[in-house]
DNA sequence: GTCTATAGTAAGATAGAC
DNA sequence: GTCTATCTTACTATAGAC
């Protein structure tokens, strides 16, 4: 008796599912690479679902399939990026804590810089996501996504629930994500330097 | 001669002219008033052109034409209500004047207070603009308003042109800003209260 | 469960008549 | 300036191949 092509046969079961999730996971990254391309082209809102598809090779309702929309699809991008973002600046803080820094606002220093240096070093993808033009809601959702940042760090700062703590946890997360969009527009390495001392600086009047 | 209906006479021009301008005004107002309660109601993305146009008793054409489309009408509301934020302000800075405050730093603390406040009284209004639920650029233009609004209070704080002076009206503008987004979210006077002292605590960190 | 093809809906935007 | 009719495009629904 030959295999039926709906067999319940566990290993071919496992391989048709091996060859599926393969398959599904560069369906994924075919699309968010024609996605990004697209997107830095032509901003969120000129950029066309179709010309999308077209360029990854693969259909509308696919797009659909696994990422709902062309806003979720801007979003996975998104993730990604900031993921980078706070991995950068996590291992900044844990360099400085194995150099021997102890002091909680030099800590916490260290790991903004790293964020602000990262958002230069990815420019391109910086203005993208921080120039203005993208779904209805993201920016809240950057700033929901700069409070939890600040807030996994404000251990490093001995931050309590006082009020005016808050208000500082709220100023250093608006700062720093500002100076990010700041840094996002600026063209010249120098300017950058300027900008992240001063920021630091600002910070630490704050922080202190 | 009778008068023709497309007669040159400039009394009958001018009288023309003139409804059609008492019109085109009651026609803006009237799709303004219907625009502001539709967003009030859906917000900027759910709320469809065709309901504000339903309400207003006029068409999408005379929309289009007086605005150029959903986002053009969302910008005009916006505007009407930062500027009576604006004027807020400077009439609390020149309050301050004529009780005698000469310090600089006061003096902005005074319009930035008065700044916040207003934006609590109007608290439906500051959440339809600040609420993340509005078109591309919105935000970005929202960063740009407010930090022309801290640079035209900057003298206020005797600022110049180095990158540090130029850091603290970003982050002045910053937390101003973000504290009006904060503000607006709350319910609770008290906890409104204590947003804006310690707010205007950390300005004068900054501004000192 | 993954992917394609296709037809259809809804809503923002535009064109052209008056 | 105003309106109606039309267009564009994001998005959905469905049926079917694999």
């Amino acid at each position: 008796m030959p295999l039926e092509p709906r067999s319940d046969n566990p290993v071919i079961a496992a391989a048709r599912g091996e060859r599926q999730w393969a398959r599904s996971a560069q369906t994924r990254t075919a699309l968010l690479d024609a996605a990004r391309d697209v997107f830095l082209e032509f901003g969120f809102t000129a950029a066309g679902v179709n010309t999308i598809v077209e360029r990854s090779g693969l259909s509308v309702g696919s797009l659909y399939h696994h990422f709902g929309g062309k806003a979720e699809l801007f979003l996975a991008l998104w993730e990604e990026f900031e993921k980078a973002n706070k991995t950068a600046a996590r291992d900044a803080v844990a360099a400085a804590r194995r150099r021997g820094e102890r002091d909680r606002t030099e800590l916490f220093v260290a790991g903004a810089r790293a964020y602000l240096e990262m958002n230069w070093d990815n420019r391109r993808e910086a203005e993208l996501f921080l120039g203005g033009d993208a779904p209805p809601g993201f920016e809240t959702l950057l700033r929901k996504e700069a409070r939890e940042w600040i807030k996994d760090n404000a251990t490093l700062l001995g931050v309590d629930d006082e009020p005016l703590r808050r208000a500082q946890v709220m100023a250093l997360t608006s700062i720093v994500g500002d100076a990010t969009v700041e840094i996002s527009d600026l063209r010249d390495r120098g300017e950058v330097d300027e900008m992240i001392e001063a920021t630091i600086s600002i910070v630490r009047k704050i922080a202190a």
